[in-house]
DNA sequence: GAGCACTGC
């Protein structure tokens, strides 16, 4: 009987399976894609929101025979969190346990077997892929999903794809052949000891011809397609509901005195529904939050019923999960959001979006190497995106605060990550990669001339280049096979000679994450109280590094007692009571596992220093010396490398301390040029350490 | 005596 109902519930489930399947505006070309994509070995599908690309085309490709001879179907996703949505979705869409004919790679999680057919990954795991298998050798078709996004990662992969497809065209030719292949080279430097046993590795197999698909959500196809040599583009419709959209008829002087009118004006004319606006940081949203509580009371009691809630990445979890609840009955919900809630969040039931038309972006200057935030228009492509939100249950509206013909100025696309980052560890991978000449790498759009040399002095200056601009054996091939900045990197191999890798696995990790301090402005007595107890006189490394071991030691603890769960609850909770950022711990956790084998499988000896901290600043002082700088008289600090007139950063424990010579994990410009995360060194070390830099200018 | 968007390996 009671196998019976299952059935009848498992039949029910596949029965609406199919009938959504079906339904997705894709299903429509399913024949016609499975033929271009026999057609055409490189193929642009441009597919708006809720095409059902993404989850549809890969079954239909394993349907179609795309894996016949054991190859797989890989789907890079930008994020990881789509990676693994999506998997899930899909093995559930096909009836198979996750991890078997259907699965999942990302950065600390892999599930996926042997028997692995479509695989969804992160963009940058495929890259790090590409370091072990140039050829991809294991993969019959890739699919690079939101191509639209050109996140860094996208950008590499397209060159390395491109070339990758051309090898294996010209390897496959001549395994049939059996003639060698001349042009068939993806690596300048076959003959270096490194690649060429990658490459035995690879000759063994037969390789066989790679099919490549790009698919995007904008309207650029034309980009994709002439970088692939005009390679042909069908688009596939999406399905969403339409969007009003609004504008103001002047130019708004302050977007966010428009932004809360505009929410009031919908609370108060509007029917139900919810509303989503975009600001761009932090302190916009706390500011705007403040005004709409202050404002409401001054409403008739009636119209009362409005919760405000909001979401940036820095927000504690918990504290994000709220804008996800419903808000209480009869209440209508104001969402204030970064571009979180762009493409990395969906929140459900949002009628209303308001758009002031501004986003908060990262760029690069080379010269001074510094990365500011600053607050630009958006593109047209986001300012579309963010419509968007209002139109997935159902009609929307999206309030502008921009007139019109303002919209037709903007630039059609935000410019691509790779034009405005830092560039030292695209160059590291491409190298690895055997691609040498990276300014003549067939990117698909090129970066600037000045930061591909900027990345490059810095790699030399960290060894990993030779004079010839070729990988150093073994420091750069080392480095590039490590997931972390080029400068972390270098100093787990110092510290492997200089005996301290143990503990600087662990800094390195707290380096790597958002800062684990979580210190409210209406707490911020007590966070400091509680810091107090991990500070170290030496510097913010050591402070980090006494936090991190003591909260291992209370999780080890912990767990003597008490199951895994209930002791990394136990460890939330001490996190809590200290101040601790638990999301950033565990992060650094999981980084510190991940460098520690890759460390371990590199030869590298992990040892500690014990009580003696004397070869761990040698080791900062040894890696970071570009980060160097000197107390000036008035107490201020100068920049060694770049001459810059800093200031540590009032949440260091050097602050009042200022010792006479130190080294410092980043410089951020804001008010004024701050340096964080600082440790005393002496200065004698510099030049004695790094003679690279230091001795040439005694 | 300060406040930093978002991803990713």
């Amino acid at each position: 009987m009671g196998i019976a109902i299952n059935y009848v519930i498992f039949a029910r489930r596949r029965q609406k399976i199919e009938q959504h399947r079906k339904s997705l505006p894709i299903a429509a070309v399913e024949k016609k894609l499975l033929e271009e994509v026999s057609n055409n070995d490189i193929l642009i599908i441009v597919g708006e929101t809720g095409s059902g690309k993404t989850t549809q085309l890969p079954q239909y490709l394993f349907n179609g025979g795309f894996c016949r001879n054991g190859g797989t179907i890989g789907i890079t996703q930008p994020r990881r969190v789509a990676a693994v949505t999506v998997a899930k979705r899909v093995a559930e869409e096909c009836g198979v346990t996750l991890g078997q004919k259907v699965g999942y790679a990302v950065r600390f999680e892999d599930e996926t077997s042997s028997s692995t057919r479509i695989k969804y990954m992160t963009d940058g795991l495929l890259l790090r892929e590409a370091l072990l298998d140039p050829y991809l050798s294991r993969y019959s078709v890739i699919i690079v999903d939101e191509a639209h996004e050109r996140t860094v990662h996208t950008d590499v992969l397209l060159g390395l794809l491109k070339r990758v497809q051309k090898t294996r065209l010209q390897g496959a030719m001549v395994n049939s052949d059996h003639t060698k292949a001349e042009n068939g080279r993806l690596f300048e430097n076959e003959n270096d000891h490194q690649s060429n046993s990658v490459l035995k590795n690879c000759r063994g197999k037969k390789l066989s011809p790679l099919k490549l698909i790009i698919m995007s959500a904008s309207l650029d196809a034309q980009i994709f397609s002439e970088y692939f040599g005009g390679a042909r583009a069908v688009h596939v419709q999406g399905r969403q509901y339409p969007v009003d959209m609004l504008y103001t008829h002047q130019p708004e002087t302050d977007y966010l005195d428009a932004a809360l009118i505009t929410i009031f004006q919908i609370h108060l004319e509007e029917g139900p529904g919810d509303i989503l606006v975009f600001l761009t940081g932090q302190e916009e949203i706390e500011s705007i939050e403040r005004l709409v509580q202050e404002r409401l009371p001054k409403l008739p009691e009636s119209k009362r019923k409005l919760s405000v809630v909001s979401i940036f990445a820095s927000l504690p979890s918990e504290k994000q999960m709220k804008v996800f609840m419903p808000a209480p009955v009869g209440f209508r919900k104001v969402i204030l959001a970064t571009n979180i809630a762009e493409t990395s969040v969906t929140i459900p039931g949002i009628k209303y979006v308001i758009d002031p038309g501004m986003v908060k972006v990262r760029t690069y200057d080379a010269s001074t190497g510094i990365e500011p935030l600053i607050i630009v228009k958006t593109s047209k492509a986001q300012a579309l995106q963010r419509s968007g939100r209002a139109g997935r249950e159902g009609p929307g509206k999206c309030y502008r605060l921009y007139p019109e013909n303002e919209f037709y100025k903007l630039k059609d696309s935000t410019t691509p990550e790779i034009k405005r980052c830092n560039l030292s560890n695209v160059i590291l991978q491409l190298k690895a990669l055997g691609i040498d000449d990276i300014i003549g790498f067939d990117f698909i759009e090129e970066p600037d001339r000045m930061a591909i040399i900027k990345s490059m002095e810095l790699l030399f200056l960290l060894g990993a280049l030779t004079d010839e601009s070729k990988l150093s054996e073994p420091v750069g091939h080392q480095m590039a096979r490590l997931p972390l900045d080029p400068i972390y990197s270098k100093s787990l191999i110092v510290a492997s000679q200089l005996n301290c890798l143990e503990e600087m696995l662990i800094v390195v990790a707290l380096l790597s994450v958002e800062s684990i301090f979580y210190a409210p402005r209406e707490k911020l007595e007590e966070s400091r109280l509680a810091l107090r107890s991990f500070s170290s006189a030496e510097g913010d490394h050591l402070t980090l590094l006494n936090v991190y071991r003591a909260s291992d030691e209370f999780l080890e603890k912990s767990k003597l007692v008490s199951s895994k769960e209930k002791a990394e609850k136990n460890l939330r909770k001490w996190c809590k009571e200290n101040f601790i950022n638990s999301r950033s711990l565990k992060h650094a956790r999981d980084i510190h596992s991940q460098i520690r084998r890759n460390v371990e499988q590199m030869g590298l000896r992990v040892s500690s220093c014990g009580d003696d901290m004397l070869p761990f600043h040698q080791c900062l002082a040894a890696s970071f010396f570009l980060n160097a700088a000197l107390k000036q008289p008035d107490g201020t600090y100068r920049a060694l490398s770049s001459g810059l007139m800093v200031q540590i950063h009032p949440s260091s424990v050097l602050f009042r301390m200022k010792p006479e010579c130190i080294i410092f994990d980043e410089l951020v410009r804001t008010n004024k040029n701050y340096i964080r995360n600082v440790s005393r060194i002496d200065y004698l070390w510099l030049a004695e350490l790094a003679p690279q830099f230091y001795a040439l200018q005694e």
